[in-house]
DNA sequence: TTGTATGCGTTATCAC
DNA sequence: GTGATAACGCATACAA
C-alpha cells in the first residue's frame, strides 16, 4: 500500500462530501441507510483506517496510557501492569508499557515522549521519587500518578502499600510461632522498602518485649537469588545454640536463595529454620516447600493507579491522593511445618 | 496547566513570527543566535511542548515501534523486549511494549490501535501466526514482524529460533554423557515450539543408533514449574531398572520443578537423573544445582525483529525474510555431575 | 439528510 | 534572516 487513504478517498469513491463520511464514523444515525452502506463499501474496498494522529490533534487528547516501569522481568510490576491494563480496558483505553530499566536517561526519554504524543496519563514507578522530570511531566500538563514509590510532598497522587505493616506482619507471625531468635535479611538499605518492612519488623518485636539483640540483621547487596544462598551461609554458619531459629527476608527471591542453600547443605525447613519472604510472588509457592510470604495487593494497585490517573485527566475538581494499601501473611509451609 | 502552549504562543510571547520559532526547532542555525535566544527563552517561560500528533501528521509517519507480546511475565519475551529496545534506541525511536496476555482479542485491539497511531513498525509474538489479523495490519500499510514464530507463507519477515536443533542439540549432549534411556518431558503438543524440539530430540536419538522405545516421551498440561514436579513423580515411580537416566525438559520451569520434586524426594542429580531445560532462564542457573539448558539468542531476536522492521519502513526495496537462529547448549552441573 | 468551511499544531516552501 | 501561507486528516458548527 502506497498511501493510507483517508476519508477524502472515501469520500470521493463513495460519491458524497468528506462531511458525510465522518458523520458516517462519529454519528451513523444521522446518515440515511443506503449512504451509509455506500461508504462503508468504500471503506471497506480501500481499506481504510483512521488517522489517530488527526483525530487527537482534532480532538486535543489521546486515548492512550501509559506505564514507565523498573523492571519488566520482575513478576510485581507485570502484575501491577495488569491491573492497569485492566482499568484501561474499562475506560476504552489501551495501556502501553514503557521499560525504564532502572535507567534514568532511558525514564527520561520515555516520559519526554509521552507528554509529547499528550497521552492521557501516566503511570511510573520511577527510578527516584524525588526527581525533578517527574515535575515537568507536571507542567506540562499530563497526568501522572506515582506507583509504589512514595514522595514527600503531595504534588502528585500515588499509590504505594504499608512496608512497615508488612513486616510487623512478618515478624508477629514467627513471634506467634514461637521464635525468639529471628534474622532479618535483606539490603542495601539505600532502599526504601527494605528499610521500611525492617522498622516494620523492629517495632513488633520490640513490642513484644523481645531483646533487640534476638533480631539480627544480616545484610544483603542487593535482592537477588544467589544474595540468598549467601546470606544462608553465613546464617547457618552461626553455631547452633546462638543461631536464629527463624528468617524474614526482605523479598521471595532471597528467601529462595536462602531456601536453596538450606536444602543443598541439609538443613530442614522450618525444622532448622524457618522462612517469611516478601511479594508473594509465583515462584513462593511453588518452591520445594511452599513459601510463607508477605502478599501485596499488585493488580489492585496498578488498577486504583490507572483510576487516579483518569480522574485528574477528567475531573475538574480532582484532589491528589496518597493510596496506601494493606499487605497480607501467606503462611505456608516454611513456617508451619 | 489549562491548555498547553502551541508554536503561535512561543511566537506571541517572542514578538516573532510562528515560523522563527519552528526555525528554531529544525533548523537552528538559520536563525540569528539573538532572535534563537529570545524564542528559547520564550519557550521556556511558556513550558513549550512540541505536539507529537500534530507533528506526525504533518510527517505522515511517528516515531514510535510497539512489541505486542504473549506474556510480559516470561523472562523470555522481556529479554526479546530488551534487544528491540536496544535497536530502536539506535534508531532514535522508543519502543512501546503491549501486552496481549495470551488473549486474541486483546492482540487484535492492540494492533487495530497501533495502526490507527500509524506507527513505523509491529513486532508481535501472536497468538496465531495463522491469524487473519496480521494481514489486515499489513494491508492498512503498517510494517510488521513476526517474531519467535513462523507462518507457513512469506507474507511477512519473521525472525526464529531453530527449535529442532534445540532439542538435537539437548540431546545430542545427553547420548555425549553417555545416556541410553532418556525422559522427553513437555506438552501439550499443540505447542510447536514443543513439538520441534521433540522432533529433534527424536532425529538425534534415531541417528545415534538408539532404539526408540528408550526415549520416553512424558507428557504434560503446560510448561510451568508444578507441571515438572508432576512429571517428577511420574518418572521416578518408574521401576530403577527401566527408568530414564536423564531428562530433557522442554522448558526451564518444568526442569526446575522436576529438580524440586527430585530433591524433595532424596534423589540427586544428576546422579540419579541427569536434566536439561530449554530457554537459559536466569533461575536455571540460580538453582540449586545450576541446570544445563538451551540457549536462544533472544535479545538478538528482538533486536533483529526490530532491524527488520525499520527496512521494512524505511527501504523501498525491502524483501520479506525468514531468519532462523541457532540456539547453544550451556553445560552445567545438573548434567556434569 | 447532506455538503461546506474552519481549525487543531506543526513543518516546509516561498517570498520578502 | 525572517515572515506569511498552505497542507497533513479529521471532526464539527453551520449552511443548504
Amino acid at each position: 500500500m502506497v498511501r493510507a487513504s483517508s476519508v477524502k478517498d472515501v469520500a470521493a469513491r463513495a460519491g458524497v462530501s468528506l462531511g458525510t463520511v465522518s458523520n458516517v464514523l462519529n454519528r451513523p444515525d444521522r446518515v440515511s441507510p443506503q449512504t451509509r452502506a455506500k461508504v462503508e463499501q468504500a471503506m471497506h474496498d480501500l481499506g481504510f483506517v483512521r488517522n489517530e494522529s488527526a483525530r487527537q490533534l482534532r480532538a486535543g487528547r489521546s486515548r492512550t496510557l501509559a506505564y514507565v516501569l523498573l523492571d519488566a522481568r520482575n513478576p510485581f510490576f507485570t502484575d501491577v501492569a495488569e491491573g492497569a491494563e485492566r482499568a484501561a480496558e474499562t475506560a476504552g483505553l489501551s495501556l502501553f508499557l514503557c521499560h525504564s530499566d532502572n535507567r534514568a536517561s532511558r525514564e527520561g526519554d520515555y516520559l519526554a515522549h509521552l507528554v509529547e504524543q499528550r497521552v492521557q496519563g501516566i503511570l511510573v514507578t520511577p527510578v527516584d521519587p524525588q526527581a525533578a522530570v517527574l515535575d515537568d511531566v507536571r507542567r506540562n500538563g499530563t497526568p501522572l500518578v506515582i506507583v509504589d514509590r512514595t514522595r514527600s510532598d503531595d504534588a502528585f497522587c500515588s499509590v504505594a502499600v504499608d512496608d512497615e505493616l508488612g513486616g510487623r506482619l512478618a515478624v508477629e507471625h514467627l513471634i506467634e510461632r514461637g521464635h525468639t531468635r529471628v534474622a532479618f535479611i535483606g539490603g542495601p538499605d539505600t532502599i526504601g522498602q527494605v528499610r521500611d518492612r525492617l522498622a516494620g519488623a523492629r517495632r513488633a518485636w520490640a513490642e513484644a518485649g523481645l531483646p533487640d539483640d534476638q533480631l539480627t540483621v544480616v545484610p544483603t547487596s542487593g535482592l537477588t537469588v544467589v544474595e540468598g544462598r549467601s546470606a544462608g551461609e553465613r546464617v547457618m554458619g552461626v553455631a547452633r545454640r546462638r543461631r536464629p531459629t527463624a528468617a524474614f527476608c526482605a523479598n521471595d527471591l532471597l528467601a529462595l536463595g536462602l531456601l536453596q542453600q538450606l536444602s543443598t547443605s541439609g538443613f530442614a525447613v522450618p525444622g532448622d529454620l524457618a522462612i517469611v519472604g516478601y511479594d508473594d510472588i509465583e515462584y513462593a509457592s511453588a518452591a520445594a516447600v511452599p513459601l510463607t510470604s508477605v502478599r501485596q495487593p499488585r493488580q489492585e494497585l496498578g488498577q486504583r493507579a490507572a483510576e487516579l490517573v483518569l480522574d485528574e485527566a477528567d475531573n475538574p475538581a480532582h484532589l491528589h491522593q496518597q493510596v496506601v494499601f494493606t499487605p497480607e501473611l501467606v503462611a505456608r509451609r516454611s513456617t508451619l511445618g
